[in-house]
DNA sequence: CTGAAAGCGCTTACAG
DNA sequence: CTGAAAGCGCTTACAG
């Protein structure tokens, strides 16, 4: 029913449990926050613990950063690509990892309507982690502001203090995967996608700067839509004139292994296929999707380190010096 | 560097808007939140929307937080199952359907250590959303200190008031389909993931309860892990038994697909397979996958203006009739 | 070793 | 038609 809260709902306060426990709410407040160079006694701690767990006190967000000028949130810019389960893991890992340190990740989607800068000014979180560019400006005016800014992307940054976190290289490693299994004409398989925006490019970049150092011929580029006659077209041509083809991601590859099948041929003998991200379905593929992995797990850790020493100014702990990436070899290349 | 903000950062407040307009931060309070009966002249207003204009004013989530007791922020409660494509979706949608309501989605994942309730005390959110079953106890606690409580769930409610969202009927639909092909005796293959809980059961009783109004005979349940060699068991039992086989999801299907093909057998001639889900590789197995889609879209639009009426204190809209559920037909069954 | 008090930026009866 | 003022629940110099 629509009707208001009434009755013994009233919320629990530092200062109800300031009085259970004989002492002032800044007492309280000062033992909950582990406020250094505050002499508490270890009984008066343990009172006031007491009392926190028997009343069930949970300090209100709103109050802490409307004080604080900073909240214990923060905030997830999502890009408005299409959500696929990678960034899923991302969303998960990072609540898991951030929440451990008493962090609530916040998850928006970037709109084309409404800015970000409005929206972290509303929430003041304590950090902001943006998946792809980030706007110059922007950040600049965040980190003025106190917030701590960072980016999970597939582009080296210019950023030089902590845009660090890099998740690509992934075509290079396809790059080298197939050379190395003695490939020298590759195809790349691009997908269509337009709400994807540059993201491809930097991809692809990778992948023509990989072929160039490794003196492999400069790689036949093409679109591959995700449906069903996709792929027949990029498929047609490739035959022949290219031995493997490095996929956008695994979806793509499903559509080119679809559209192998439908002209006849097979993988890897009449076309060596690699994709990325080995999604859940990737080891059914037919034949099972070689693929390029991330451990997304290890990065979500690194970028909750980096957003904890971020918040609390301490040094950012040190780039981890392996790639986040590896190859699960399977059979379709 | 770890320096801190220093400079002209200020936030621009209430008060700031207030001066530039010549009224109180109590008008410009009022202008803004559209309050009733506050019969503040056109010209005060415009004045006053200006100077919020040129201020680049956003007012402070937390203050409003504070003095409201209520946030404008809605916790969608994540289970602890795997995050699929699909829930992705979910989050997806519900950011930007809400988000036009103004109020901005926060995700959570339920985790065994940290309670849903202390979550909910700090953050004081408008509304709670979950995803599956609720506890009685903690839904009550929540709706009594004012906050809206709904569930997005596979199980029918015993909430009366307004956990109406049913994503269920799959597993009948899946039924219905393949009796209406002619199949008579049917499989089931369940997913192993422990994560999951008792989400499968729920499935499955649909399907066993649909099979029994159908008249077919009670189907053959195998569990199917997500491995290359998961299936063989169960396509080998299922051969020669049964004619067709429901998967739980897609995932789970194209498993089965592959354990068909290394059993040299084929659908839809040899088994038939069904999925749930029509994850966008769908299109892509060997055959085509046959499953059941679920209008996300329609799913989250029904949610938002649940929650945004529960919210305001208005009646729920009306349940939508149709079932958000319906089979696209490919090659697999 | 601990507390009184100001302040964070809003909202909202209430008074005029 | 509009404003002064109390209050939401914290944090944090400052005083003792």
């Amino acid at each position: 029913m629509g009707t208001p809260p009434e009755g013994p709902s009233r919320r629990i306060t530092l200062a109800d449990v300031g009085r259970a426990a004989g002492v002032s709410s800044a007492t309280v407040s000062y033992v909950l926050n582990d406020v250094p160079n505050q002499k508490i006694s270890e009984a008066t701690r343990a009172r006031i613990r007491r009392a926190v767990e028997e009343l069930g006190y949970t300090r209100s967000a709103a109050a802490r950063a409307l004080s604080t000028g900073r909240g214990d949130t923060v905030l997830l810019v999502l890009p408005p690509w299409p959500i696929g389960p990678l960034i899923a893991e991302v969303i998960d890992g990072l609540t898991d990892d951030l929440g451990r340190q008493g962090l609530s990740l916040v998850t928006r989607r970037e709109l084309p309507q409404r800015s970000v800068a409005a929206l972290w000014r509303e929430l003041a979180p304590a950090a902001v982690i943006y998946f792809g560019e980030v706007d110059v400006a922007e950040r600049q005016a965040m980190r003025r502001a106190g917030t701590y800014v960072t980016s999970i992307s597939g582009q080296v940054s210019d950023d030089a203090a902590d845009l660090v976190t890099s998740t690509t290289g992934s075509g290079p490693l396809q790059v080298a995967y197939l050379a190395a299994a003695g490939h020298r004409r590759l195809g790349v398989a691009v997908p269509t996608d337009p709400r994807l925006g540059s993201l491809p490019d930097g991809r692809l970049a990778g992948i023509r700067a990989a072929c160039a150092a490794a003196g492999l011929p400069a790689p036949d580029v093409r679109p591959v839509a995700l449906d069903v006659a996709g792929a027949d077209a990029a498929v047609a041509a490739w035959h022949g004139s290219v031995t493997a083809v490095c996929a956008y991601n695994d979806e793509v590859a499903f559509a080119v292994l679809h559209g192998m099948r439908r002209a006849g041929l097979r993988a890897p003998s009449d076309l060596a296929v690699i994709g990325v991200d080995d999604i859940p379905t990737a080891p059914f593929a037919d034949p099972p999707l070689t693929t390029v992995k991330q451990d997304i797990a290890a990065i979500t850790a690194h970028v909750s380190r980096l957003v904890g020493a971020g918040i609390a100014g301490a040094p950012p702990p040190p780039h981890p010096t392996r790639d986040f990436l590896s190859v699960v070899s399977r059979e379709s290349a």
